[in-house]
Parts: C-alpha cells; structure tokens; sequence
DNA sequence: TCAAATTTTGAACGATCATTCAGTCTGATG
DNA sequence: CATCAGACTGAATGATCGTTCAAAATTTGA
C-alpha cells in the first residue's frame, strides 16, 4: 500500500477535476460517468472503482471543493496583517480568490444549491463553514465600527448584507462571465463598509462642530441605518 | 376554435405550474417527463400533446415565469408615487413579491441559471428585462444622490452593488429558507441606499459648518466610495 | 342525436443511463 | 523469471428516460 495509495488518490483528484470540468461544459443535469470518463480519458469501469457509485464521486467534488475553499481561506487570513481593516479586504479579496473563484467552480456550486438532494444533503456542512467565515468577517465589521453605540446590531445587519452582496455577485459571474470584474465587485464590497464607517465617523464630527459652534442648536439624530 | 382555446391554455397552464413544482421537489436533473404528468394527474402522453417536447415545456416555463415576473413589476410600479424614494422601494420589494419570489419560483429560476444549456439558451431574453430593471434601480438611485457632483458614477456603481445584494439575497433565502426573513432583506437594501444617501448629506453639512465656523480650516475631501 | 374535432390515454420503442463483472494489463516482490 | 495484488477495461445488464401513436374518451357544432 506505500505506493499504490499515492497513485490511488492521483487518480481520485484527476476524475474529480475531470467531473468539475464536465459540470460546468454540461450542468448537473447533463453530467454522466461516461462523459467525465471520457474527459479523463479513462474507461467508464474506472469511475466505479475509484468511486463505488456516481453519488459517492459527487459527495467527493463537494468535499474536494471545501477544503481547498477552506485551505486557501485559512492561508489568506493567516498571512494577513491582524488589523480590521486590512483583514477585512483580506477576507472579501478571498471570496473572489482566483483559486477558488473560477468559471468551472463557480458552476459547480450553483450546481449543487440548485439540486434540491444535494442542497438537503450539504446544506449543514457547507452552513457550518459558511457561518463561519460570516462570523469573521462580522467581527472586523464589528471592529471597524467600534464606537457607535448600537454597534453589535448594525453590525449583523450589515455583515448580512454583504454577505448577500458577495454572494450576489458570484451569481452574476455566474451569469454574466464576460462582463463580470473581479476587480470592481471587491471595490464595491470594500465601500459598502467604508460608506457606513464613514457615515458613523462624520456624525461623529458633525456632533463635535454643532457644539463647537453654538450650544444653542439641539443635536439631530439622523435615522439609524 | 373559439371555446377550445381557454380549455387548452388552462391545461398549459396546469401543466407549467406543475413542473415548477416538480423542479422544486426534485430539480432540474430530477425533473421527467412522467413526474410533471403524475404531479398533475395527466397521462405522460398529453404532455407531449400540449407541449412538443420537453425542452419546449422548459422553454415555456421559463417565458412564464418570466412573463409574471414582468407583469408584477409593471403593476407594482404604476401603483406607486411617481418620486425617487417610494418608486425605489417599491422597486426593491417587488423584487421579494409574494406573487413572484416563492419557494417553488426561487427553485426554478436557480434551477435555469445553474445549467448551461437553458442558461445559453435565455440569457439574452433573460438579460434584457433584468437589465431594464437595474436601469430603472439606477433612475432612481441617480435621483436620490442628485446633488453630488460624481453622481453618474456613484450611481452606477451602487446600482450594481444593489442588484447584487438582492441576487445574493435571493440565494440565501433558496439556501436557508427557514432562516430567511423577506423584511429584514427589503429593509437592508433601502438601508444600502440611505446610508450613501446620508453620507453625502451629511457632507454637505460638514461643509457648510466648517465654512460657517471658520475660514481658517481647508475643507478636507473625505474619500469617494 | 350524430358525426367531426379535440383532448386524453397508456403501451411500446429506441436511446441512454449507472452499475456490474469477468477478464486484461502493469509493475513491484520474492 | 514467476507470481500476484492493484489498476484498469469495456461489453453486458436492467432500469428509466423522452417520444410516438393507434385507439378511446370527451367536447363541439348542427
């Protein structure tokens, strides 16, 4: 087993890659052992073999794409600068990482949410994962917003909110591949918090200049976002 | 001719609603010909009587859907106050209409995006009407923020970065439907806007106190986001 | 009431699917 | 060199798919 085990494993990722490819070419629907089989350039015996039925070699690609999203989110944070801000970008920058943000992957996900099985299946692994990148990045919001005084609740709230903008826009590189920017999905990303930190920051300094100015003028309390 | 028309369209019609229901239970991939006929209490045969084909039957759910989809839209739309604000949060709940975002609907139109083929096939169709739709986002976004001399471009970009959010808001409410809550959706997006919107107010407030209080101080440029 | 038109049925067909398995190939071991 | 376990092949199998079509049921028009 000390050699085979290497060769064993080449070949799983190989056909994994190969279903990835043919899932993306093809869609979930149109994705069959002799189509990823052929793409492999193996016969379709083999599929069987290294997987002992085609749910088995899906439950596989899932979990191939989980832990390498996993792989590069922990090595991203890790190498970061431990600052909120920096960590923020860090973490938004990943979600469009070009390891893991790709055209092929890209479609494979949405393969699997849109399969009501699959969705019933993955939905509390890819949930814990999920809720756990959210929870960090809500905790830089949280940072970066620091001194307003309902902070914990805008914070949630906006956190979702980009969590829903981020994933918004891996629907729209889904649909619109040749139109889609990385570049400026991240950029407006970034803003959305920047707007709200800035916004906290000028009524802040707003407050400080109205008292400055006059103490006869009563402070206004804008509406809370 | 003139009686059968009704009896044939509603039998379409049936049929459509059906599917719709079928994809949800059981996706695209497990959506057959049979499913849809039991589902409906139809022979399989008829199926291929009211509609030639399945692809034909994808073909019209899809132009249903998207039909309602428009037709909700027009509605809701010519029932609001023709101003910048209310028109836009109509606009955004629209988006989560009771009638068009529903559990069965949310399923089917993932269910079209995430395979290639119908993918391909509706993009264009699909692209013009979801395009006219962010451009009237953007009439409004570009109302609100008047004022500000970059306006064009700003709301361009927080246009995009809306309609992302709500693509992403509808994926969250596909993967986690018990959790989802419609309001809290509506109420981040109009939130989105208002926080840029208050900002840039709020800038112009700042100005003007810092005028008023001394022409000492250089009026400092915050960041654009 | 009756014939024509429309709607519906369900068995049958060929195609394609996932899976199996008897047998071949390969390379390391003794 | 011979052996043998692991890697691999591809034809065969049974199930299920979309589609067809002759016949039955129903509705329509006179």
């Amino acid at each position: 087993m000390g050699r085979n085990a290497p060769i064993r494993s080449n070949r799983r990722k190989e056909l994994i890659e190969s279903t990835i490819a043919v899932i993306a070419a093809y869609g979930y629907h149109g994705t069959t052992v002799s189509r990823v089989a052929k793409a492999a350039g193996v016969s379709t015996g083999l599929m069987n073999f290294h997987f002992e039925s085609k749910d088995k070699l899906f439950e596989a690609v899932f979990q191939h794409l989980e832990s390498e999203y996993d792989q590069v989110w922990q090595e991203r944070i890790a190498a970061a600068p431990q600052e909120p801000w920096p960590l923020l970008n860090v973490m938004i920058e990943t979600y469009f990482d070009r390891e893991v943000f790709t055209g092929e992957k890209l479609a494979v996900w949405f393969a699997f949410w849109s399969d009501p099985a699959l969705r019933d299946k993955f939905r509390d692994a890819a949930t814990a994962v999920e809720r756990r990148y959210v929870k960090e990045l809500e905790r830089q919001v949280l940072e970066i917003l620091a001194d307003h005084p309902a902070v914990e609740k805008v914070a949630q709230r906006a956190t979702g909110a980009l969590s829903a903008m981020i994933d918004g826009f891996w629907l729209q590189a889904l649909l619109y591949p040749k139109k889609f920017k990385t570049r400026d999905a991240v950029k407006s990303c970034i803003a959305f918090v920047q707007v709200i930190e800035l916004y906290y920051r000028q009524e802040r300094e707003l407050a400080d200049l109205r008292r400055e100015l006059t103490g006869q003028r009563a402070p206004k309390s804008p509406e809370k976002t």
